[in-house]
DNA sequence: TTGTGACTGAGAATCGCTCTCGCTAGCTTG
DNA sequence: CAAGCTAGCGAGAGCGATTCTCAGTCACAA
């Protein structure tokens, strides 16, 4: 559903290592890990789900990863009323898109929204922002309620 | 800026009564100093600030309370990416409203958009939910970015 | 090959939050 | 009023997701 603005995985991979760079920082083995399970995913994962999915990955060595990749704006981290945070591809590295949230089992899923919606809902948020003296960043849309298979 | 349904506090304590009532829990001094800060308030309080704004509250009860207050659907617990998580009357018990999320200080406004939007949201999103299977509980339009004070 | 600085991973530490437990308080029945 | 029952109370212990520490690795440059 999410599709990457870098359609090719290397070209991920690319913009992953420059904002690194970026950052005297470098994309190890374990960092592009995880932006591959990230990319593979289409919906945010928790640290328990990549560790399980990579089993070489070590629990510190991820949570730390993760840190430094969000700060590269490589990686947007999640957090919803569940035990664990989520991580998903930042924003511009996939398409604006919101998430379904299963309050029994904690998954997510994507969606989006028309885009005719989507350009009104930015334009009201705006004049919301400017009454308020606030600087919006990005705004967020979830849909909360329980999914099919917890049904 | 949100007008409580209940528009007179003692209305609204009555509710929060009833509703614990309705599972055999009292409505005490503690549960109900919650509710006239958070009725007070109009914008989601943290535990900490609810502390601090009266002191004979202890954390643990407040934690416990609020726990209860949440399962009688008198109040609502967010959680965003902050260190705390924030608490507000259930919505019900307010009018539809969203946030605004300060990145920088963590604060929360309330804000809404016109009912108009709103609507047209609240359609798009009843598809979305049908074409995933998914039964919607609720939505949430989180506007993140910087307040005013911390520009 | 040597130096510099980032990375790694196992375990310790942190800290928001929840649980425990002895005690109090409100309500109901005798 | 007393007795019983159940809910609440609060201080501190406990829990668990996340972060920090630290002693090695590992890349890359000179």
């Amino acid at each position: 559903m999410v599709a990457p603005v870098a359609n090719r995985t290397t070209d991920l991979h690319d913009v992953a290592s420059t904002r690194l760079r970026a950052r005297d920082q470098r994309y190890t083995r374990g960092r592009r890990a995880i932006i591959d399970l990230l990319a593979r995913a289409n919906a945010p994962l928790s640290i328990p789900q990549l560790l399980e999915r990579d089993r070489s990955l070590a629990q510190s060595s991820t949570y730390r990863n993760l840190a430094v990749l969000e700060g590269a704006g490589v990686v947007h981290r999640i957090v919803s009323s569940d035990e664990f945070s989520r991580y998903e591809l930042a924003e511009d590295l996939t398409e604006h898109h919101h998430h379904l949230i299963c309050s029994s089992c904690g998954d997510v899923r994507d969606f989006t929204v028309p885009s005719a919606l989507e350009g009104e809902l930015d334009r009201a948020l705006g004049r919301v922002a400017g009454d308020h003296g606030f600087a919006a960043d990005h705004h967020r849309l979830d849909l909360v309620g329980t999914c099919a298979t917890c049904a």
